[in-house]
RNA sequence: GGCGGGUUGCCCGAGUGGCCAAUGGGAGCGGACUGUAAAUCCGUCGGCUUAGCCUACGAAGGUUCGAAUCCUUCACCCGCCA
């Protein structure tokens, strides 16, 4: 494990430096707090999609931080939230089913955990409290709602926020139902400042306007100042959003984005990213984050940023094991090296990271394998057979690391490699493997 | 409630009886060049048993040898008037 983590006197500084806040309460006061001992802060994550992605990663840096300095965090999935659904400026979300939210909910739980459990089991740091709001909105009735929260809030003021008032300026119009959204949001603020003397909300800066909500109803029940923070959205070079990869999502669920997929995504983010992003992302000091900058303009050709940051967030998100395995597979699928010459154990590995199906004794027929097209598509490199023979056409397949020129004929079993493996490539950094009946 | 306009492939958007699987742009994908980068250029971009066939232009019917294009009904959206 690295140690290379920095423990700066002021985490807002280290915050400030990194570029991630993007805008914050009134940060005399916040600093006065997080100075005076330890503050328990909170960040939400709503069930809105089956695991969290890359985007999500810029708030684990922010909890972390804060953890380090030795803050209190608190992580909340929205159990409740999510099934209300937080407006969004363009159209009206469709409502999941109760069942999936609740699925997924677990599902995030899940990934939660290796961002603040590790630091605080490993460096003695303050452990991670987990909580659900539905466990306090649930049991809320309509009368409780409106009478007890809804008399704190003024629509009004709920108007003005950003995402409810580009609504009501646009076709789409705004439900009853995600309107009330910041209210209960600004009650989740409330209920872990009662139960957990929480002072911080931290969000993405799209959610400022709920963050906000919150430290006005504590101020109002409590009489209290609470602070939020809110991130900067990531976006790329070219305005498009981080974390999408030939059309799909980087997910930080091994089960939906294998660690080799995830390493492979920061190895391969575009220069101007990589430095725009290194200081988000890495907690290495900042000096070495600044060398590494400079290594990429000076030698861009080398990627040492994007190697910096590509084991640095498997490390994070997947473990040191998984990494070592993203990074072998990596080199012996990118290497120039023979095929042929890797062995059994190597290419077993490297392949099921990348992707690979396994082909039975149905599937020659008359003596023949499939043809090379039709496990194109099996291992899902080409979407259709129409579209494996026009990569084939295209001149973007490659059999063992060899352009195939003709995509309809079998696979010859002479191109087994040790094992029986037959590496399938399409275009420079698509690989899976297909293992041929013994 | 009345009148008018609209609904086209992942997105935007042309097409008003056959030459339309549908112009153009964007995204995506492949190739070249590179550094598993960007930019650029070229190609490609519904599916299949691929010189052919099938499915597609909001939905369902109809006219026609032939319809994305004409007619009818329905659904949704947008204007204007009440």
């Amino acid at each position: 494990m690295t140690s290379s983590v920095t423990s700066t006197p002021d985490v807002v500084d280290e915050l400030h430096r990194r570029g991630l806040i993007a805008q914050s309460t009134d940060e005399t006061e916040l600093r006065a707090a997080l100075a005076a001992g330890p503050v328990t802060y909170y960040c939400g994550f709503d069930p809105t999609a089956r695991s969290l992605h890359v985007g999500h990663l810029v708030q684990f840096m922010v909890l972390r931080a804060l953890q380090r300095a030795g803050h209190r965090p608190i992580v909340l999935v929205g159990g409740a939230t999510g099934l209300i659904g937080d407006p969004r400026p363009t159209s009206e979300r469709q409502l999941n089913a109760p069942e999936v939210v609740a699925e997924w909910v677990e599902r995030i739980r899940s990934r939660v955990a290796p961002f603040l459990d590790r630091p605080a089991a490993e460096q003695g740091l303050p452990a991670p409290v987990y909580v659900d709001n539905l466990d306090w909105t649930a049991p809320l009735s309509a009368i409780d709602f409106l009478r007890e929260l809804g008399k704190n809030f003024r629509v009004n003021r709920m108007l003005a926020k950003e995402a409810v008032s580009a609504r009501l300026n646009s076709d789409a119009g705004i439900s009853y139902t995600e309107f009330s959204y910041q209210i209960l949001q600004a009650n989740d603020f409330k209920e872990l400042h009662e139960r957990h003397g929480c002072t911080l909300q931290t969000g993405g800066s799209d959610q400022w306007g709920n963050l906000t909500a919150g430290t006005d109803l504590v101020r109002r029940t409590h009489g209290v100042s609470v602070h939020a923070l809110g991130t900067p959205l990531i976006t790329r070079a070219d305005g498009t959003k981080i974390g999408k990869t030939e059309g799909a999502t980087v997910w930080l669920d091994p089960e939906l984005t294998s660690p080799y997929a995830f390493f492979q995504y920061w190895l391969g983010i575009d220069d101007a990213d990589a430095r725009a992003w290194a200081p988000l992302f890495s907690e290495r000091p900042a000096d070495e984050v600044a060398a590494l900058i400079a290594s990429s303009e000076e030698r861009p050709q080398a990627r040492e940023l994007q190697r910096a940051l590509a084991e640095e967030l498997t490390r994070l998100v997947h473990g040191d094991e998984e990494l070592a395995q993203a990074e072998a597979a990596g080199r012996a699928l990118f290497g120039r090296d023979d095929l042929a010459a890797l062995g059994e154990g190597t290419l077993t590995a490297a392949l099921s990271e990348a992707g690979s199906v396994r082909l039975g004794p149905d599937d020659v027929v008359d003596g023949e394998l499939p043809t090379i097209a039709a496990l194109l598509q099996r291992t899902g490199l080409c979407s259709s057979l129409s579209d494996a023979r026009r990569t084939v056409k295209e001149g973007g397949a490659y059999l063992n690391n060899e352009r195939v020129t003709d995509g309809d004929t079998p696979v010859p079993a002479a191109a087994a490699l040790a094992g029986g493996w037959v590496v399938l490539r399409r275009g420079k950094r698509n690989v899976a493997g297909v293992r041929l009946p013994a």
